[in-house]
DNA sequence: GCTTAGCACTCACTAGCCTAGAGTGCTAAC
DNA sequence: GTTAGCACTCTAGGCTAGTGAGTGCTAAGC
């Protein structure tokens, strides 16, 4: 478990890796600078404080801890985290009382929509921090149905339906009207071409057919391709991000000031920032964590991302996982991310 | 313009409001208490400090202004503004230039929730607080197709199509499967049935028809009808407000308190608090002002609301306006809103 | 009778000073 | 390698005094 992987420094012992997991994990707990006092107490080692002072002053040579003043006990940086994160940690699953508790809350659902609102509900209720939920990529469902209805003028109503009752719609401007029996006809024509077929498919042929056989076709039928065409484009750029619990993030004072949570909820109404990071840990596995200040957007210092992909068959569909400050209990919060990721994943997989 | 007419105290004289009307005008610009000495510059009378003092205490026996201890300036009390904004407030119309400006942000959109959600923005955009905007109710909305689609098992996903493109779906979980050809059948007659009525009657005869013809139809038809009741149900449920610009309330420091603003955020996100005191706008005329204060939801304490309904031919469709601190520029708050109002509203009338 | 100068008074805010306490680094002894 | 001892540093909190803004009251002036 300790291991001497060091991150981007010499190695370190493994004495003083037991060191700074102990030092972490009672500055998680405390939020205070740890002090070589009360790090000898709590190692279990029957160490004096001077020894203590020893091992801690190279910690802070590598890197891995630093004071806020002379007078203050250690904490740890970033590079501390990394490496407390990446090889100290000691997760311990989930006991299965909690996880059942958190399986009945996916049950009773079955529609797509709402069992995302639910794992990201339940990450931030349970975690007390704010949960994000990517939205599961639409690939692989099944196209069943298109729909396209006159509106008043050269505007028609476009709905799509996929998967398991995915109903996307959009209005689109043509260049000409079209008669309602046109439309059922341009509707028949596409629900036939396509159905059945997984939407990864109908997006590729869509794309060759509107180039190859644009000229032989009628050209009623070339139109309706060019609708459902526009119609994926917006049927896949749609809200792809779920957030809830952001005002659990109002609580801790690191993150008090103003500017900061003002820049924060910003970014988790504009999302597109999120949704970036978000998608550098779609081809992970397992559990990843993100600090916000490695990541180059200043609204993330002092926060870290702990996310997951979730899948079905192998396939991801998607991430999710929470957004705290970097000093969050990461024992506990790992756990839970890793089992709603799995649980989405069963409630979606049973639902297709 | 300066009115005689006491919100609960005494008659306040002509010049006391005057005082009252400029102390607030100060007060809204500064946000510090407003002294003896500040006010007899600022009124344009020529009158010592000591004179000032008098009407002052006056007006803090009337309950329209008091101090926050002995040695500070004055500050408007809730009464005092609400003197303020009934019968003190001079508003000027905005110019024709900003009006143009707002107008041209929603010439090119012609789809309500993009009507909206630019109205909600500009609010926010332009005024600097948090914008609200109630959806427009479909009462008036016509009924265009409803269309059922078999799912996995007994579910059914049903689709409403009203107006000019709204879309609302639901899923719903039937007692027994239907076969896609009765999906079909009931789709078709209910469809026929209603075609062309608008919600509000779509609405009435459905619960009639439930009641009464129950017996002599077909069964298949009056399960038709009941599904169609339950998507009914749904579609008038869904989100029915938008608020936007919620991050720009972090920037008042009387609302600079963490539990304040947590409180404030989450019923931004519940919703549901702020639709009750929405709601009870909707019958009003012109532009309303609530002080949360004097609302009973302590979350709004130190808040207003200024709003107005929108409205196409005469009937009201739903509410927008604004929510910041008490102390905001009521003078050029209130005619965004109204002419936000307006333009929403011509927008909406110019769609359907 | 309204207005005003004068005056004593109140109160928040700030700066300066001090102390207590926590924690450090270093050195020398074990 | 470990530890006791010690001088040192720095923060947090409490205390004091001074400053400035603003008040209410009184008595004199127009």
């Amino acid at each position: 478990m300790a291991g001497t992987r060091g991150s981007s420094e010499a190695k370190v012992s493994e004495r003083a890796s037991h060191f700074l997991k102990t030092l972490i994990e009672h500055y998680i707990r405390d939020g205070q600078p740890v002090g070589s006092r009360t790090l000898a107490k709590e190692t279990g080692l029957d160490l004096s404080p001077a020894t203590v002072r020893n091992v801690m002053a190279d910690l802070e040579d590598m890197g891995l801890v630093s004071s806020p003043h002379t007078s203050a006990g250690r904490v740890p940086t970033l590079l501390g985290y990394r490496l407390f994160v990446d090889s100290l940690l000691t997760v311990k699953p989930l006991n299965e009382i909690d996880v059942a508790a958190l399986r009945a809350e996916f049950e009773p659902l079955d529609d797509t929509s709402a069992l995302v609102d639910t794992a990201s509900r339940l990450l931030s209720g349970v975690t007390r921090l704010a949960g994000v939920v990517m939205l599961p990529r639409h690939e692989r469902d099944v196209f069943r149905q298109i729909e396209l209805l006159p509106l008043s003028g050269k505007k028609v109503l476009a709905i799509l339906v996929t998967g398991e009752g995915e109903v996307h719609n959009r209005i689109l401007y043509t260049e000409r009207p079209f008669s309602p029996s046109d439309l059922v006809r341009a509707s028949n024509y596409l629900t036939e071409l396509f159905t059945g077929q997984d939407m990864g498919n109908v997006r590729k042929r869509l794309l060759d057919d509107l180039h190859s056989t644009h000229q032989q076709m009628d050209a009623l039928m070339a139109q309706a391709l060019e609708i459902a065409q526009r119609v994926m484009e917006s049927a896949e750029h749609k809200d792809q991000l779920l957030v809830s619990g952001q005002t659990n993030l109002m609580q801790f004072d690191e993150l008090a000031s103003m500017e900061r949570l003002k820049a924060l909820f910003e970014a988790f109404t504009e999302k597109r920032e999120i949704l970036y990071l978000l998608d550098r840990c779609m081809q992970a596995d397992g559990v990843q964590i993100f600090f916000g200040g490695e990541s180059g957007y200043a609204v993330l210092d002092d926060c870290s991302l702990v996310t997951t992909p979730y899948r079905v068959e192998g396939e991801v569909l998607g991430v999710l996982g929470v957004i705290g400050p970097t000093r969050m209990d990461y024992q506990r919060v790992i756990p839970i991310v890793d089992v709603t990721a799995r649980l989405l994943a069963a409630a979606l997989r049973q639902n297709n």
